[in-house]
DNA sequence: GAGCAAGTAGTCAAGTTTGACTAATCGAAG
DNA sequence: CTTCGATTAGTCAAACTTGACTACTTGCTC
């Protein structure tokens, strides 16, 4: 699964209603075209495909107020509400080391209540300590690690790398629990996105800070 | 990039001349499908696209000796050598948090000498401080990082992998500059293929440690 | 008031990935 | 000796991704 069907439900659901061009707008706002494959092809292709299978409904219209072709308004429905719901919960929860499904959860994590947030963490936790024991019980032979040869600081990696996310799992948790942030349900959200006219302040000539290929 | 090119070369590389089928065996082996997408597919795919570079070259013969429809055996050209050493160069070196690429590259890690592995993984660090400063310079807003809200959390992570990735990559080195592994040049390597006939001692019929998706 | 850079909005062909499917042979049981 | 399942080997259509490209408007400058 990539990650930019979440993005973009997130992004539609946060407008209400949004055109392409808005939704990439917001992307690169939240810097997701860096971490993801948040690419124009990407977005609009995402667009598209999600209208037809009923999560978003096309408002063919909209003769563009500031220059360029008409532009196609997309509304989130309920179907897509649910599948945002679903792709957030199962994005939350699963621990499979790609950082651009991890980074566009956290991003969509305050739509949920505070309580199922922690839960989801939680069971996240879980997750990562079963993928743990599993990898060092299936991957270690049993005449001893050596066996392996250096092909063993793969699985090194992948137990550190798991240990590293289970301790930063653990301290969002408790950051959560402290009452940081607001979530759904608890007041004024926090909105990021830009409004119409406004200007995106991450929107440079420069180059990324890890766009380094 | 994704690592299907690197792991392919790379087994046919080990075997000196292989066909399809057992190029996916060992990626099997290697529990490659597990964290790459090396699906029978994507491997076909990959052999038919680099013979047609030239960095393969395809033998049309062999009739199966084990059941089956005919094989087409791939030997590596010295272009296929040379992109698979710039391709192991280049994902050692990177920094962009894709786990599949950076196990692929520790996979084939000791087919270049001690001296200059341990001097790419020193390139490695360089660059994952300068995208951590990177990071941490661009994107905290100078309101303070309050500003960002939930958002603020997902720079959290990136910093907290990095960190953990530059710890994991130091060890890595100690290790190899202490004497550990057999390295290009240095005798008898450790081959992780199967001969033809021998059996994967890692193919199950359970699902496989992270596969819970 | 023509030219042109910048911004707006989206399309397209080429390439890649996915997962299910085909098709052939071998070995053992009946 | 034939049927069945396991193994071997590979194909294919559908979906997704990529990055370059089109096309249109506004505002500025000369």
């Amino acid at each position: 699964m990539s990650a930019i069907r979440l993005l973009v439900l997130g992004a539609v659901r946060q407008h209400g209603r949004a055109h392409g061009y808005q939704v990439r707008n917001d992307l690169e706002y939240w810097g997701a075209h860096e971490w993801s494959n948040a690419k124009p092809g990407s977005i609009y292709h995402a667009l598209k495909q999600m209208a037809k299978q009923g999560l978003l409904h096309a408002h063919e219209i909209a003769p563009s107020t500031a220059g360029g072709p008409p532009r196609t308004e997309y509304e989130i429905t309920d179907a897509g509400t649910e599948e945002f719901l679903r792709l957030l919960r199962e994005s939350l929860v699963s621990y499979d080391q790609k950082m651009d499904i991890q980074s566009a959860a956290i991003g969509f994590l305050v739509d949920l209540s505070r309580d199922e947030a922690v839960a989801l963490l939680k069971e996240r936790i879980r997750r990562i300590e079963a993928w743990r024991a599993a990898v060092t019980e299936h991957y270690i032979p049993e005449d001893g690690p050596e066996q392996l040869g250096h092909i063993g600081e793969i699985m090194n990696l992948w137990v550190h790398t798991a240990d590293s996310d289970e301790a930063w799992t653990r301290g969002l948790i408790e950051r959560i629990e402290r009452g940081a942030y607001t979530f759904s349900g608890e007041g004024e959200p926090f909105v990021g996105v830009l409004a119409e006219g406004e200007q995106n302040p991450y929107a440079t000539d420069e180059r990324h800070p890890d766009d380094h290929r």
